[in-house]
RNA sequence: GGCGGCGUACCCAAGUGGUUAAGGGAGAGGUCUGCAAAACCUCCAUGCAUCGGUUCGAAUCCGAUCGCCGCCUCCA
């Protein structure tokens, strides 16, 4: 197989991977601010970090991976001005930040999970985990690790303790007007023609907070060594990376708009209290871009959710085969049309699965669908012998830079395949293609293989009976009656009945028509 | 002002120097079917914002023009 590649961010130009330790990458990807709920725009960056994720494993990979979830520090405006985001919340609705924070991280793990996208274990209480491991996270359980981090940055030089926080000096650690090297801005350059208020404690506009000190206004303080106060936004990454995955990460990801700021900050301060790189490749996830004039139910004056959608009756993961449609470093534009357009690549997946398993049942072909992970390789090359080349074609685009929109277009070429040659033995090449994909389609499939049941379910089993036997009769008035008033009923629980060529009714999930 | 990106069919979107410009949706026709659905087949950009240039050869490189957008201040 050909080896991983990937643009970085910090050459820009598309490199081979290469870990730093043989077989294992560590991963750290930032996560959310908890204080809204995630919008569609940032609940794709988490797609394409599970995406990547997917792909490294199918490369044989083993991933550590760690997400934090920012719950304090992240300011409206300045670090040093504006108001915490998560405290603006709270006070809003009259809770307490805690409450806010847990409110919409309940609310992001509902939507990964409904995205199948697989989020680490929530991090092990205590101080001293070993590492590298997987985890998901908190800031503010992190605060420890925060001071230690600014002790060691103040220690070599690159802090300094003023009566308003913390900060750190931008200058001395770029030289003077340096660029940094995400962005390739020099500091003149990014605020050319700007004029930014800052604390009169600072040396430079460009310093920002490590820890900030004397805002008693602020709900959320911890001590510190320098006294009350709270963390600046970009020191969490630092903390809690090292502490989880060692002072070189393997991979950084994010949005691009982190590239200027946050990441620039967050190389700054890790380089300078370690003395190593801080990452070895960052990957940057583009936008997705229309969804203001998204006419999507109760989305109005505010960007959509996963929840809009499930209102208008899409499955989350057709939202998850509309990303896997662009590439991750390209902007995507967002419509309900296009997310309807996905749907019906989602549908028509799902309804090869479950032909396979008719076909499987009927014993038309000599078919396993294959019960574990571990066989599904197995089983492709044992029953598929025009797999081969779809199998090497998918490799190939995974590892030119995440080609998702090729990996799948190749997928849904060898469905096309499979129902020419009606060798349903090709379900298992889709299940292989959909470790990466993650559309759930095994487990969907044998969620909804019990169409028979469902018909118990509504006690329309006697209806059915005499539709089939209306049918053999071919008294085809009664058969469409029976239909009308099968559907009627079935309607609710999002069914639909159809006749299969073997003369049996059966029901299945509802197809959406745009 | 600075940095960066984008403009490919009705819609979404790959492709970034070389056979017939992926794939999906929508649309048209057909096969199959009692009907419906599903599935399959065929068609659907002599052209990739515009105009120049480089080249044997460009959607792909260079220049100009037009248009859209992101960042530099919180943002995935």
């Amino acid at each position: 197989m050909k080896p991983f590649q990937i643009y970085n961010s910090l050459t820009r130009a598309v490199e081979e991977f290469v870990p730093l330790k043989p077989g294992v990458v560590t991963f750290y990807s930032c996560g959310p601010t908890v204080y809204l709920p995630q919008h569609l725009g940032n609940m794709r960056a988490y797609v394409f970090v599970d995406t990547l994720k997917r792909a490294l494993r199918f490369n044989g990979y083993d991933v550590r991976h760690v997400m934090n979830i920012t719950d304090v520090g992240h300011m409206t405006s300045d670090a040093d001005a504006g108001e915490d985001k998560i405290e603006k919340t709270a006070r809003a609705q009259g809770k307490s930040p805690r409450e806010v924070a847990d409110f919409y991280i309940a609310q992001f793990k509902r939507d990964c999970a409904a995205l199948n996208i697989e989020l680490p274990p929530d991090a092990p209480a205590g101080d001293n985990p070993t590492p590298p491991q997987s985890a998901l996270c908190r800031a503010t359980d992190n605060i420890d690790a925060m001071i230690a981090v600014t002790l060691r940055i103040i220690a070599n030089g690159f802090g300094y303790v003023t009566p308003s926080g913390v900060y750190f000096d931008v200058e001395k650690w770029r030289g003077p007007g340096g660029a940094g090297r995400l962005a390739r801005q020099s500091l003149a350059e990014q605020h050319a023609g700007q004029r930014l208020e800052h604390s009169p404690d600072k040396k430079s506009p460009h310093d920002f907070a490590l820890w900030v000190l004397n805002q008693p206004n602020h709900l959320m303080q911890w001590e510190s060594p320098w006294g009350r106060g709270y963390p600046g936004w970009h020191i969490e990454c630092s903390a809690m990376s090292m502490k989880y995955l060692g002072e070189t990460l393997d991979l950084h990801s994010g949005g691009l708009d982190h590239i200027p700021v946050h990441h620039e900050n967050e190389i700054a301060q890790s380089e300078s209290a370690t003395g190593h790189p801080f990452a070895r490749y960052f990957v940057h996830n583009a936008f997705l871009v229309g969804m203001e004039g998204a006419k999507i139910s109760k989305s109005a004056g505010r960007f959509p959710v996963l929840d809009d959608l499930i209102a208008e009756g899409i499955n989350p993961l057709a939202f998850r085969v509309l990303c896997l449609g662009a590439k991750y470093r390209s902007e995507l534009a967002f419509s309900l049309d296009s997310v309807r357009a996905a749907q019906k690549t989602l549908d028509y997946l799902d309804e090869f699965c479950r032909n396979a398993r008719r076909a499987e049942n009927e014993g038309n072909q000599n078919l396993e669908l294959s019960e574990s992970e571990d066989e599904i390789d197995e089983a492709v090359v044992r029953d598929v012998p025009w797999a081969g080349e779809y199998l090497e074609r998918f490799e190939l685009e995974l590892n030119n830079d995440l080609n998702t929109p090729r990996a799948l277009a190749i997928a849904l070429e060898a469905v096309g395949e499979a129902y020419r040659r009606r060798d349903f033995g090709a379900v298992n090449l889709l299940f292989l293609f959909d470790t990466v994909l993650g559309l759930d389609l095994k487990t969907r499939l044998e969620e909804s293989s019990g169409d028979q049941r469902v018909f118990g379910l509504l006690k329309l089993e006697r209806l059915q009976k005499e539709r089939e036997r209306a049918r053999l009769e071919r008294n085809f008035k009664r058969a469409d009656e029976l239909r009308v008033e099968i559907n009627r009923e079935a309607d609710e629980l999002g069914y639909e009945l159809r006749d299969t060529p073997g003369g049996q009714s059966i029901l299945t999930p509802k197809r959406r028509r745009s």
